[in-house]
DNA sequence: GCCACGCATCGAAGTTTGTGGATACGTTGG
DNA sequence: CCAACGTATCCACAAACTTCGATGCGTGGC
């Protein structure tokens, strides 16, 4: 008697969970880190668009129009998150797209939600 | 006569365009930002996957493991960046994802490259 | 009217990030 | 070999970000 129940939690704070664990989270947050920069969205889209699919770092300072260490220094965030490749030929470091990235990207994303 | 052509600039130094200006960069790039965090990618995931849609602060700070203004701070981001809504009704905010942002996120993706 | 509740905002500390100059490394041409 | 060239790396610094405690603001129940 007199136990008064402890007060419904109302049609509050129910217990939720996301579509991804936190390493997922943290593997899509480092991609979409890498694009929120809008440097980094030039360079992408710079050498996605490019007529050989494929762009040196001297082609790309001028389009940012920043210095060569710090394009360079975007670049290599852009290939760890698994968005360019990069391969040398000669003395020039030709950075293209890495096919399906956007699209795994683009399907990761759908998943979240 | 004797005018040597000033030496051709090689296979190197095309000049090139991104698919996008920077203005259209720096609004992309601060949706990306929003989702270049582990915490609201959770959050986002959280919020739209959840039963009815939608999910009050009380709701979100134990999935993330956060204190309360932290989340709050986070949700404001994804609002900012055009990506949940934000609904009071009584004591409560409700979040829920603003419909079609991850399809207009990924259309603006695929444009980019 | 007053208090409890949920949430937003403020202030501060610690960490991360963007940027460029200087420099080191690998490659090519002579 | 040696010099010139294109890049990557290192160092330093200013700016932005993440986080939380404290506090202020609406709302609802008594």
């Amino acid at each position: 008697m007199t136990d008064t129940l402890p007060l419904a939690t109302e049609t509050c704070c129910t217990p939720l969970r996301a579509a991804v664990d936190a390493t997922e989270a943290q593997r899509l947050a480092r991609i979409f880190k890498a694009l929120g920069d809008p440097t980094r969205v030039m360079l992408l889209s710079t050498v996605a668009t490019s007529p050989d699919g494929e762009a040196c770092v001297c082609d790309l300072t001028a389009p940012v129009g920043l210095s060569q260490p710090t394009v360079s220094h975007h670049l290599k965030i852009l290939v760890d998150a698994g968005l360019l490749t990069r391969s040398q030929r000669g003395r020039w470091s030709y950075y293209a797209l890495l096919p399906g990235a956007i699209d795994h990207l683009t399907g990761d994303l759908r998943a979240l939600v």
